[in-house]
DNA sequence: TGATTGGACCTG
DNA sequence: AGGTCCAATCAC
């Protein structure tokens, strides 16, 4: 008989003791009783003794063998999660595993579809292919190369489906079932399409990257076009070649496929997996299965990836470092990035921290010789020039509707040229609110403290926050006043300007909305690269990854909010959104410019952003950071709490920050107040922070104040701590 | 009078 | 979380 320690998925911070007659392993999966149910369990530990009497421990009802156990290490980095962002150990654990393996279903392994070139299919020339086929010569070159699952062909374009399809039926491609393997080594057999010759900059980051045994974070800090992807290509060239697994970070699943197809194309023979939310659940386990079996040499996905189980992991990279989606905002509230540190270090193998405008807890911590920096100064190809960046004083320039003449003269220059534009403005729908003329009557949302966005084309107001949504009213609900003015402008009013002014041009708007189809941003990509556009309005969306290369001319319309918002982060953010935007004009052989609308065009952000000045933004970023005790000079740890009634939510708090100070423990701890939006789907929101000097200080603060916490705790609010939040 | 609903308590 | 137990409240 045996007893052992299980994680169940269970809101409480400890794990359940069983006994079993088996021999089992920590790690492995188990069936249990709790309570009138049966659980799904990953059991933690074995142990000897337990301090539960023997006719209250029950027995294990079943040990899985369906799956290999999660190991040692994987355990150990759930562990230190629930411990760092105090969240209960078992839901820690449970939510990093494939939702395959938290069920108590059997597993049933349906086979992932890989597709090959048949013999007839092989025996096909390049020129019998016609030349306008463009998507299936793209299909048949990379099944050339080596065999591909579906999701890899669809990835090339929209129509690659249907495209794959005819192949099948004309016998020309075949499928067939790949198996997951057991536990392997992964074999140095890979072929490098090393294309390029490093800049010596880049020559010197790979360098100092694999000279170093052990754990070390370096943070490699690349202007946009300086060819950091090349600097990861050659390390993982070279931890491959030492049979290394390597796990590549990105921030967002848009960029997963894109970067999938440039890797393996780099790679022959190489084993790479993505993992993200995205996939199905089939291939999500196929996906890990293939990590942790040490079958796939490349594991590239977003934050959710840090949890993949690497047997051979030899170097972690987290791509724009500084992205703020690496932290989760629900459940287990981590950033990918610091998790991965921390793994690094646990691994005793290097981290990259790769980043045109790295977060400034990161280059605060190069700075002070935590991390190693590493810089990639020139543009990797010498020709490209990096773009003009210029600001257009709003309260000086002829204006219509928010759009300076300025800009829509430059505008017109790129259409003259046939070259490409983007507009970027960061609010999508017609209008932010609609506002009555004659009582001064605005569009609030029943449910929440926020406006409702006008969206004209769907004749509807619509509440970001909740969802809610009316028809537009005909005249105003509280006057009857029939003139209804739209404030402000979102992506679609400045389409719907652009198209007034440029009848011909052709504009294509980018955002959530016009995104929403699974296929529609690839389609737009596809129409982009095709030149079939002219103008491009969009939101952040259009900031990230993703080269155009026709496209000559930003213009960033009202960045303005951020250089005055309570957010003491906006200002950084903005930078980087800035700094991105811009990366995206001019990177072939034609210069791009840069045009930002602005009421502040003496703002040292502008200024600095003008003459690609990361160093000189961070530095004076820094030292008003210093001064007003922020972060990276401060730890944060926010409670929140929500709920329907707003003096439960307030008392509840109330009581959670004097159970705080009666602690004494010195650290600096603010008042309750409302959150940004003091309601939202009818929830009062309020909360209230803690800061403290060092990690440790925090730490012990929280280890004292986190029991108490649990013991306030009230069932009718929803209550969470967010441990270095990011958004306020 | 039984039926419904909400809160406290517990899970090994 | 989700289930159970128990008591207050509700409809007739």
């Amino acid at each position: 008989m045996y007893i052992v320690r299980v994680a169940l998925d269970i809101p409480l911070s400890t794990l359940f003791d069983y006994t079993v007659d088996e021999v089992v392993a920590p790690g492995q999966r188990v069936i249990v009783p709790f309570g009138r149910r049966q659980l799904l369990g990953v059991i933690m530990e074995c142990v000897a003794t337990t301090s539960i009497s023997s006719e209250r421990i029950k027995a294990v009802i079943q040990v899985l063998h369906d799956s290999a156990p999660l190991s040692a290490e994987l355990r150990k980095l759930l562990c230190f999660c629930s411990d760092y962002y105090h969240y209960p150990v078992g839901q820690a654990v449970l939510s990093a595993l494939p939702t395959r393996l938290r069920s108590d279903k059997p597993l049933v392994v349906t086979p992932i579809l890989h597709y090959r070139l048949t013999d007839k299919g092989g025996a096909l020339d390049m020129g019998d292919v016609p030349k306008r086929k463009a998507v299936l010569r793209r299909i048949i070159a990379k099944l050339k190369e080596h065999s591909c699952n579906k999701a890899q062909l669809t990835a090339l374009s929209a129509t690659a489906s249907s495209q794959l399809q005819w192949l099948l039926q004309e016998e020309l491609v075949e499928s067939f079932e790949a198996i997951p393997s057991a536990a392997v080594t992964p074999e140095a057999k890979h072929r490098f399409e090393n294309a390029h010759q490093l800049t010596s900059e880049q020559q010197q980051a790979v360098d100092s990257i694999i000279k170093t045994t052990g754990f070390a974070c370096f943070l490699l800090h690349g202007i946009t076009g300086s060819g950091k992807t090349e600097v990861y290509v050659h390390l993982m060239d070279h931890i491959m070649q030492r049979g290394g697994q390597v796990l590549l970070l990105v921030p967002e699943i848009n960029l997963t496929p894109q970067l999938e197809g440039y890797f393996c194309s780099r790679f022959a023979d190489v084993t790479l997996v993505s993992l993200h939310s995205g996939l199905s659940e089939n291939q999500r386990l196929h996906n890990w299965q293939l990590a942790q079996s040490g079958a796939a040499q490349i594991v590239l996905g977003t934050r959710l990836s840090i949890f993949a189980e690497l047997p051979w992991l030899a170097l972690i990279i987290v791509d724009e470092e500084h992205d703020s989606s690496y932290k989760q905002q629900d459940g287990l509230r981590y950033s990918a990035r610091d998790v991965a540190i921390f793994r690094a270090s646990q691994c005793r193998v290097p981290i990259v921290l790769g980043s045109a405008t790295p977060s400034l807890e990161s280059y605060h911590n190069a700075q002070t010789g935590r991390y190693q920096m590493l810089k990639l100064t020139g543009r990797a190809q010498a020709d490209a020039r990096l773009p003009t960046v210029g600001c257009i004083n709003i309260h000086q320039a002829v204006m219509h509707e928010g759009i300076s003449e300025k800009l829509l003269r430059e505008v017109e220059q790129r259409l003259v040229r046939g070259e490409q534009s983007l507009l970027f403005i960061n609010r999508r729908g017609y209008a932010p609110v609609l506002m009555c003329t004659e009582c001064g009557w605005l569009s609030d949302c029943k449910n929440c403290a926020g406006k409702m966005v006008l969206h004209l084309q769907e004749r509807r107001l619509r509440c970001h926050h909740c969802g809610y949504q009316v028809r537009v009213p005909a005249a105003c609900p509280d006057c009857g006043n029939t003139e209804l003015h739209p404030l402000g402008s979102g992506t679609q009013r400045v389409e719907s300007i652009l198209q007034e002014r440029f009848p011909d041009a052709r504009i294509l708007r980018v955002d959530r909305d016009s995104t929403r189809n699974k296929r529609a941003w690839q389609v737009m990509r596809e129409q982009i690269h095709a030149n079939e556009v002219d103008i491009l309005v969009g939101t952040q969306m259009l900031a990230k990854g993703h080269d155009f290369p026709a496209l000559t001319l930003v213009g960033v319309l009202n960045p303005d909010s951020a250089l005055y918002s309570s957010d003491f982060r906006a200002a950084e953010k903005l930078f980087a959104q800035l700094m991105q935007v811009a990366g995206r004009a001019g990177r072939a052989d034609k210069p791009g410019e840069v045009w930002i609308q602005t009421a502040f065009p003496d703002h040292p952000l502008f200024r600095c952003l003008q003459s690609h000045d990361f160093e000189g933004w961070a530095k004076t970023q820094l030292s008003e950071r210093q001064m007003a005790g922020f972060p990276p000079f401060v730890f944060q740890v926010m409670l929140r709490a929500e709920g329907m009634i707003e003096a439960e939510v307030y008392a509840y708090l109330n009581k959670a920050r004097a159970a705080a100070l009666e602690l004494k423990h010195g650290i600096e701890i603010f008042g309750v107040v409302p959150a940004v939006l003091a309601r939202r789907a009818n929830h009062i929101r309020a909360q209230f922070l803690i800061q403290a000097t060092t990690r440790k200080e925090l730490q012990q603060f929280m280890r004292a104040w986190k029991p108490l916490l649990d013991e306030l705790a009230v069932k009718k609010l929803r209550c969470f701590l967010d441990i270095d939040p990011l958004e306020f």
